[in-house]
DNA sequence: GATAGCATACTCGGATATTAGTTGTCCGAGTGCCGCTGG
DNA sequence: CCAGCGGCACTCGGACAACTAATATCCGAGTATGCTATC
């Protein structure tokens, strides 16, 4: 069990753009920057956003990303996803249909308690993610460092003209 | 995020060992031809439980693999950690220690509101899966399957003489 | 007939290939910006 | 001085390579079993 490291990418990111004014597109190899990490790598972690549709993304000079939708619309559950896909962590296999008794083969992912057991684990998992959105981490993010917004938007998108 | 296919099979063996009688080991080519397994990597699975003291391993003939200890004191949660290993799924690098407001260095695990959010979630799914004990798994599998336990055990430990 | 010794078959355990997935890099397509030219 | 136009720099997007971890397999170490030969 092991995420991917376009996950904390991808939320730091999302926080990030989630303070930038509107209309501002932040663009990868800035974000890549501020954090130290391999732009393009970074920026195909991004391109998952954007077809989850959490993203949009414009080409050309002054380009870049910026949030789809309002940040409290946004929660971790649709960043992780987006980026990890969809599947179940618990890939039951059914692998009791093989055995003996195995006549109970319609769904095993129903009938097999074990599978149930993983399931619902996960449930709570995602369901814990689904309450926390991007809005509410900037915000905590904001009580505790209260000058973490303003030089990050500073150092993103450069002093304002 | 994704689990490895071991955590499947641990768990089923887990739950068939809790039926066999005590004293009496399970080879892993049993259970691997129970479930239509590749024998030798059930073997190299079962091993990481042995190395969690979850279950205990003879060899020789008549040998095997038998819980060590009783099937209501061994939660999910063991099992998945002795496959999985004990690794957080959400693997902070702490990338903001490198963004330019760096100095709060000391350990970001848990400063960064975004690793705290994702260890939450964990936490729970951990807890969730502690709460299960493998005694609890084949409680309801014979409660909704009565005949399961004895055709296991006699598909596994043959006929008794 | 009983017992000590021995060959044997069976088991786990770890070392070794093979495959899939993640991580990282590169180049092309598209787009807005800037300067140049002509009126 | 102002409008139109062409080159250009910058961006995303997907294709390609390197590396790591999961999957699968094989052979050696050790042990209880069962047979055999001897007393």
């Amino acid at each position: 069990m092991k995420l991917g490291q376009g996950v904390e990418w991808g939320l730091h990111s999302c926080v990030n753009m989630s303070w930038t004014p509107p209309g501002e597109a932040v663009s990868s190899a800035r974000l890549a920057e501020f954090y130290k990490l391999p732009a393009a790598y970074l920026n195909k972690q991004l391109q998952a956003l954007v077809r989850a549709g959490i993203l949009t993304s414009v080409s050309g000079p002054r380009g870049g990303f910026s949030l789809a939708r309002r940040p409290d619309r946004i929660s971790v559950l649709d960043v992780v996803l987006a980026i990890e896909g969809n599947d179940h962590a618990f890939r039951c296999e059914g692998i009791a249909k093989d055995a003996p008794g195995g006549s109970m083969d319609a769904d095993y992912a129903r009938t097999c308690l074990i599978s149930q057991t993983m399931r619902h684990a996960e449930v709570t998992w995602r369901t814990e993610l689904s309450r926390q959105s991007i809005a509410g981490i900037a915000q905590s993010i904001e009580r505790r460092f209260p000058d973490a917004r303003e030089s990050t938007v500073l150092r993103l998108v450069g002093p304002r003209t």
